[in-house]
DNA sequence: CCACTGGTTCGACATGTGTCAACATAGACA
DNA sequence: TGTCTATGTTGACACATGTCGAACCAGTGG
């Protein structure tokens, strides 16, 4: 399965962003803008997620393996189905590297959530 | 109204006030963390909620009446529902004057998640 | 006082979600 | 080949959540 196209926001390349929409603040939301953006939002909407997501992006050199990260108080099994779900939310990709699975933050779409919440200077 | 730039997490119905988290980033989340974080990823994890949260940060002068906002294809309990999880996100805050009810966005909380959303410059 | 309008709360239902144990798969190595 | 370890998948379950209609509450204006 690819990762990319489960959600096709942005540019998979480069930190050029193609916002998915406009800042929150900016206009109100079309329908299809809202349930784009809200997919990403409830990916990290979980404990356990934004636990395993922040292990991920906090770990040295940008990727970690599952076992470095699989100790946040729920089972294996659990975690695999958490960061399958943060895979389908685009926010992170895997690759199989013999033994081990190793995972790693996207960034460009991090940068569309954060500019998703930027509040305009003057309103 | 407090101006502060603590980007405090604030709980409804007087609840603790707890101070945001670091840059997800940064360093793993604790459980504590994550659990707060997620609330409010969560609140907007809902794409009825993401397009009200966005109609009132967008209208003018920052507030909006729920008349003006309650047009996102769902009943009107449905979106008194929604407007209600937004505020114990801490997200929204509500005020009755006269006739209608007026929610304005919570701009701290939203600087909070952006913050938390920054990625380091160097990694 | 009553009726009307805007908004919330209640009760109920269907669907979604997090969780685990059990099983399956992929690679390493003997 | 076979076995061991590391992850992913499946099936089942309890619980949370989104939704609605009906009832209810708050102001306004007769």
């Amino acid at each position: 399965m690819s990762n990319a196209e489960v959600l096709p926001l942005l540019e998979a390349d480069g930190q050029v962003v193609v916002p998915c929409c406009p800042p929150l603040a900016e206009r109100p939301m079309t329908a299809e803008e809202a349930e784009t953006a809200a997919r990403m939002f409830k990916a990290l909407g979980d404990p356990v997620r934004l636990r395993l997501f922040s292990a991920v992006a906090s770990h040295e050199g940008g990727e970690a393996c599952v076992c470095d990260i699989s100790d946040v108080g729920v089972s294996q099994p659990t975690v695999s189905h958490h960061l399958k779900k943060l895979k389908e939310a685009g926010l992170l990709t895997s690759e199989r590297r013999g033994t081990w699975v190793y995972y790693r933050v996207e960034p460009s779409v991090l940068a569309a959530m954060g500019k998703l919440l930027a509040l305009p200077a003057a309103a």
